[in-house]
DNA sequence: TTTTTGCTACGTATTTATACCGATATTGAA
DNA sequence: TTCAATATCGGTATAAATACGTAGCAAAAA
């Protein structure tokens, strides 16, 4: 049997240290090398790309996020695969990821057995999901509410933002060259579509759902 | 050379088993038992705590934090000896851990290394801070402003967590059974200590630097 | 004991945000 | 091509937040 050669990346080197020790003593699974960002992923595929069969994938990371590395990696690598292994169990960054191209998406909550299984069978080309993921899934599809899924516009994305860095509508309105009363409008539709209340609730949810 | 025991507390299993995994394949130190979350790690001391040299303690952690914990924990068995192991660097995290009794603080995206020196040091009962914790620190004692920390009393962090809800001053005003004049005073008290300017950057603030 | 801090609360005024309404122009998808 | 979503802006009105000042009372600290 061939050896599965893994590329990982994660920001936090002692997790990838733990990481490493857990897969390093299996047999025929091996990390070949690692990364501390998605920047760096990107750059090292760009020499390396032919020593990698799959990448464990974090998701929250300076620089350049594991959702963005993933959308670029499996447009130019098709034959890498793609295990997300996160502590996000949010279904936002579940979304984001398997939409990104993601072909499995762990928890960092599983076993070493599940991170392995996981391992092998992504390697095989075949969808992995670990249990809590998998629910999360299924509840988006059986909420018909929510399979529209309240995606934010480009521009409601940048009036969110500077919502979150605390400017007020009319400073908004300066910033991006446009009326007070669109930017009051934005922030209003974004209220409507996450379904929330006021601004203090906007911004926890836009923090705690990588919306921004 | 005697060995060191350690309790492992973190929520996530996959990191427990990445860090028991490089510890205990290094000589004298092992990893005799784990907890998902700080209650645990009291219930499992409440009938171990002989068994235990020393505890690698995470912060962010479902039911109760580290922080809590560390706090009970130093009063109950001064003998045993918490390492804070954390992937929060921000000052407030630190300050807290150290104050509810921590003799050392790491970071994850520290080495193996690190880890192990770390735990020597701790197990001798003196202290040990990674270098990006130092520097913080140290960064706090300089700014002769922040020496006196913006510390919110126990009311204003009610309140802060009721604004984080989504609540306006009169459902606060409800909830605590006091005026809306009096939590509109507290909100007003709460942005001025922290120099912020509204609702929007006091939610972040307070979400990003684990005030709630 | 004096001083400070925290919690409470009100007055007045201004600024922002929210809730409705409606409108137009553009664009991409069905 | 019709339709839905987006982005733009306005009117009117109320609700909420912010600014600034004042002040009593209890508890803790100096």
């Amino acid at each position: 049997m061939k050896e599965i050669k893994i590329l990982l990346v994660d920001d936090h080197k002692l997790i990838r240290d733990g990481i490493k020790s857990i897969i390093n003593t299996t047999n025929n699974i091996k990390v070949v090398d690692e990364c501390s960002n998605g920047r760096e992923a990107i750059d090292y595929l760009g020499k390396n790309a032919n020593e990698i069969d799959l990448i464990l994938m974090d998701i929250t990371m300076p620089e350049m996020s594991g959702i963005d590395a993933t959308e670029i990696i499996v447009k130019l690598y098709p034959k890498i695969n793609i295990l997300a292994l996160t502590m996000h169990s949010e279904e936002a960054y579940i979304m984001k990821m398997i939409k990104a191209g993601a072909l499995g998406y762990i928890l960092k909550d599983s076993g070493r057995e599940k991170l392995i299984d996981a391992i092998k069978t992504v390697y095989r080309k075949e969808k992995y999901y670990s249990n809590e993921v998998s629910i999360k899934l299924i509840n988006v599809l059986l909420n018909e509410d929510k399979i529209v899924e309240p995606v934010l516009s480009d521009r409601e994305i940048q009036v969110l933002k500077s919502i979150t860095n605390g400017n007020t509508n009319r400073e908004i309105a300066k910033e991006l060259y446009i009326s007070d009363r669109t930017v009051e409008s934005h922030r209003r539709n974004i209220i409507k579509k996450l379904n929330l209340k006021n601004t203090a609730e906007l911004v926890k949810y836009a923090l705690s759902n990588g919306l921004v």
